[in-house]
RNA sequence: CGGGGUGUGGCCUAAUUGGUAAGGCGUCUGGUUUGGGACCAGAAGACUGCAGGUUCAAGUCCUGUCACCCCGACCA
């Protein structure tokens, strides 16, 4: 990609308002445009990173067997209140001709149970999971924390169905794998951990994955041997390890990067969706619910990989691998960073290519530090003096000479 | 939703006890410059969030309203 033809701009200020880092580097960085409070647009450089966050949450959900389907926005309000959550006050409520009452879903419960029940007749059916990736709506009394916490965001729900608990217990278990996989190939797997928490109306806990942060909203007590945590939303019915015993407990924050809930037969019962088993008679279905939210993920990863000049994406999300920037104004070498650059796209690199711009270097060092792409590659007379291209880690000080002839 | 704060060209800011909007960034033109956010000259761009009120005169004071940010509450 030309950073010429790239839409959207970098900028060397932002907002007094913005306190959040991870909204002062994402607008500055030409990522994300801000709306209004709690929603914001994807630029070009921002879609690619949330489309490569996705993709990975994607494929784990795939690996464990989710069918990904995709759900409305939009839903008669209805259905909400047959399971009585109508009333949530999060609801975003709106009206079609005629008034009929809709809701913008803040999830999906009320969508995935009856479409599953209308497929779903036997036992035999039984193990199925959903999932989709999809902008979910909550009118939060405050939005905050750049896209950390939005009225609208984007996020990954995969639902389980089963004809009875132990089912669910076991499928439970391994979206619980699934999900370390997905923070460990987001670079946040050290940092984030199981953490017990507030079962809601459906079952004693829930598990939330909470990546250990300053800025985190939520309070995490956790045992540094096992890695699992308590919030402290339940903190009064549990005060040692539920995994360890261990009593004594490091107290951090935590920004919940994930939330998988047993829910039980709460919607399925609230919808009648039952199954028939081997002796022909009904069973009440067990399902259980998954979420994560790429859009909070990305914030996320900007809080924890940062410096004081910008980002530092991990390689697995970043827009782009290579930040190759052309300097001086000699034609030859504009000529020849083309080249190199065709030659590395040709061999299935992701570059972003700085060509020609009425700019000094300063500008293009300082852009390609605030972009924060894991490899920054140089062409400029000096480099091409020796037929050489200079190579520096965003998240390293040294930088060395690599002979083209080396470079793909 | 309670408390606090802030709204001024596209962006960031300034404007004394009320006196008729200033600068920087960015953009455009021309020239110089080119390895860490360069420089010179010129240009375009604002009924100061919105609606009222006080006043000879309001960006500034008052009332209302909307929006945004922070703290708290809330958070399947």
């Amino acid at each position: 990609m030309y950073y010429s033809k790239l839409f959207g701009k970098t900028s060397k200020t932002v907002s007094a308002d913005e306190e959040s880092v991870n909204a002062q580097f994402l607008i500055r960085g030409g990522f994300v445009s801000k709306q209004m409070a709690g929603v914001y647009n994807y630029l070009p450089l921002g879609l690619r990173v949330l489309t490569k966050i996705q993709n990975i949450v994607r494929e784990e959900m795939t690996a464990i067997g989710g069918s990904e389907i995709l759900m409305p926005s939009l839903t008669q309000e209805e259905s909400y209140k047959t399971t009585g959550r109508d009333t949530m006050d999060v609801l975003f409520h709106t009206e079609g001709p005629g008034g009929a009452k809709y809701v913008l879903n803040p999830t999906h419960e009320e969508v995935v149970t009856p479409l599953v029940q209308k497929y779903t007749f036997s036992y035999q059916d039984l193990p199925l999971s959903v999932f989709q990736i999809q902008n979910k709506y909550r009118n939060e009394p405050r939005a905050k924390s750049g896209i950390l916490r939005g009225r609208e965001f984007n996020m990954k729900d995969l639902y389980s169905f089963h004809a009875n608990e132990e089912s669910l217990n076991e499928f439970y278990e391994v979206a619980k794998k699934a999900y370390h996989k997905v923070y460990t190939r987001l670079g946040l797997g050290d940092i984030t951990v199981l953490t017990y928490a507030s079962g809601g109306a459906f079952s004693r806990y829930s598990h939330e994955f909470q990546t250990l942060n300053e800025v985190g909203e939520d309070t995490v007590y956790f045992c540094e041997e096992c890695r699992v945590g308590i919030n402290k939303e339940i903190i009064a019915d549990q005060n040692s390890c539920p995994e360890c015993g261990n009593m004594d407990l490091v107290q951090k924050n935590g920004i919940e990067v994930g939330n998988i809930f047993k829910l039980g037969q709460k919607f399925s019962s609230a919808f009648g969706f039952k199954v028939l088993d081997a002796e022909g008679k009904e069973l009440p279905v067990e399902m259980g619910c998954y979420g994560i939210g790429p859009s909070r993920v990305m914030g996320t990863l900007v809080e924890v990989f940062h410096d004081e000049k910008g980002i530092i994406w991990p390689e697995a999300v970043a827009p782009f691998k290579y930040h190759l920037l052309a300097l001086g104004r000699e034609d030859e070498t504009f000529a020849e960073a083309e080249k190199i650059y065709k030659n590395l796209v040709a061999s299935g690199a992701e570059v972003l290519f700085d060509d020609r711009r009425d700019v000094t270097a300063g500008v293009k060092f300082a852009d390609a530090d605030l972009i924060g792409l894991p490899v920054r590659l140089i062409v400029s007379k000096k480099t091409l003096d020796q037929q050489s291209v200079e190579m520096k880690k965003r998240n390293e000080a040294e930088s060395k000479l690599v002979p083209i002839a080396d470079l793909v």
